[in-house]
RNA sequence: GGCUGGGUAGCAGAGUGGUUAUGCAGCGGCCUGCAAAGCCGUAGACGCCGGUUCAAUUCCGGCCCCAGCCUCCA
């Protein structure tokens, strides 16, 4: 039985989807203005691994994230740089699509574009002020009246007033109270813009997401995503669009994505200390990246830093280092095991990946304690181990070409021969000339293990 | 000021009203020419103060501390 924590009602729920066996799911992606860094990957993960998880688990998941390819940043950046926000978005939405291919990040079913919505932006928009939720201040900008949805807050569990009290943005004379945001704004000369019923202009950011998301899904859908941040004001605010418009529940179950801090601080652009995805990609095998990710629950804080990575490439490389003892060619699907159920019980209580993770470790376990006296058992939990994993998006690799991969030049060649000296001098009993060809290898990042026989080697 | 979420062994990080999380690091052993890998064993923890209970790290109350949101942010 899943059970998904809820932002709206604070509280672990027995998820039940709108309709048998389908999903339909919605996560707010990125604002193309800049590379990504991992903050943007820790999301983008975690919801690969809840799409991964649902899918196995027999869902049809039908996973939007869309991209934001219009708002300030884009206009203000690409006036920096003199060339058209165009020209900008194209070029950060390429490497997107680079990083999150290079995480093993699956393709979300849709990905919608702000600016092929912007029709169904300005319908939204219509009908907010035909009902009069929306009003249009003296500038031509059009604004949302908080006040006229009653519920606003619900998400975020905060009421106007107390919103009103911790007002600290200079109040803007256009509107009625200060926490309503705007829907359309007027555009300026040279600005990107576009017509409507209303003089040319461009979408404020939150109608975008409630658009896509009705389009792509519909009015009513299961589940809505994104990172903490977002829960006020953008997602309180899609609420209070969409519902204002259709009068009816818009998602029933709300995911966020915990920050990932540096120093006891959010990774953040504003405060300069984020690591690109495609930097850290430089260092560390983007299994690496994903299993650190999901080495806490995705709703706390993650805390960043080197000693940790190292830490999950060492974890890592232990369970790779029991895949590397099989064969695992056959298409076999393992018999259930006594770890199943607990993998399986981690996983429907709200994503607990340290919990799965712990329980491919206890397999990893199993499997080095039974493999000499009884092999068949020990590969078909090996098989189990894989096909656990996968489900993570872990131990996808051939177990060889990741303990053998290195961000540094190796030259294979090399070490071979170094190796053929070795057990060469071996043979002969030379242990001085072996240990002195060892520490060589070692000198070179490289790892030597003797067994069964045979001479095996990794980096690191 | 209001609202969220936290404080668990050297580090990271789950969980539980009484029983080993897990990974890395440590200690002892087995294995090995020596290592590596692996296995077995072992040590070490639940912010502080009260309360409930036969029993609390786990429930309740208070306090302290940390992070975040209330402006753009995943």
């Amino acid at each position: 039985m899943l059970k998904i924590y809820n932002t709206l009602t604070q509280k672990k729920e027995i998820f039940k989807s709108l309709v048998d066996k389908k999903i339909n799911m919605y996560v707010c992606g990125m604002t193309v203005y800049d590379y990504c860094h991992l903050g943007h990957a820790r999301v983008m993960l975690v919801f690969d691994v809840v799409v991964r998880y649902l899918r196995s688990q027999g869902f049809e998941v039908n996973y939007v994230c869309n991209i934001t390819d219009i708002d300030d940043k884009i206009i203000q950046r690409a006036h920096e740089n003199k060339e058209t926000f165009q020209e900008l978005t194209q070029r950060y939405i390429q490497a997107l699509e680079e990083d999150m291919k290079a995480l093993g990040v699956i393709s979300p079913t849709k990905q919608p574009r702000a600016t092929s919505y912007i029709a169904e932006m300005q319908a939204l928009i219509s009908v907010l002020l035909e009902e009069e939720i929306a009003y249009r201040a003296v500038s031509g900008d059009i604004y949302y009246d908080v006040k006229k949805f009653s519920s606003y807050g619900k998400l975020s569990h905060r009421h106007l007033d107390e919103l009103q009290a911790g007002i600290r943005v200079e109040v803007s004379e256009d509107k009625k109270n200060p926490l309503d945001f705007v829907l359309w704004k007027m555009a300026k000369p040279g600005e990107p813009a576009w017509d409507s019923p209303w003089g040319r202009g461009r979408p404020g950011w939150h109608i975008e997401c409630s658009a896509m998301s009705m389009q792509c899904l519909g009015e009513h859908f299961d589940i809505h995503g994104g990172g903490f941040d977002l829960i006020f004001p953008h997602h309180e605010n899609e609420i209070a669009q969409s519902e204002g418009v259709t009068h009816k529940t818009f998602a029933n179950t709300w995911m966020h994505v915990g920050y990932l801090q540096v120093n006891k601080e959010k990774m953040s652009k504003s405060l300069g200390n984020f690591f690109t995805i495609r930097d850290i990609l430089k260092k560390y095998h983007p299994e690496v990246i994903r299993y650190f990710i999901l080495s806490s629950q995705y709703r706390s804080p993650l805390h960043y830093s080197e000693e940790i990575l190292n830490n999950a490439q060492l974890a890592l490389e232990r369970l790779y280092l029991v895949l590397r003892e099989f064969n695992l060619k056959e298409n076999i699907k393992p018999a259930s095991s006594r770890f199943r159920e607990r993998f399986l019980s981690s996983m429907n209580d709200d994503f607990n990946t340290p919990e799965a993770l712990a329980v491919l470790f206890e397999i990893a376990r199993e499997i080095n304690r039974i493999k000499n006296e009884n092999e068949e058992e020990a590969k078909m939990l090996a098989y189990e181990l894989r096909e656990e994993a996968a489900i993570l998006g872990l131990l996808t690799e051939e177990p060889s070409n990741f303990l053998q991969k290195s961000s540094k030049e190796i030259d294979v060649k090399r070490i071979e021969m170094l190796i053929q000296q070795r057990v060469l001098a071996r043979l002969e009993k030379d242990w001085k000339q072996a240990d002195k060809i060892r520490d060589e290898l070692f000198a070179l990042g490289v790892v030597i293990e003797d067994a069964e026989g045979k001479t095996r080697w990794r980096i690191q």
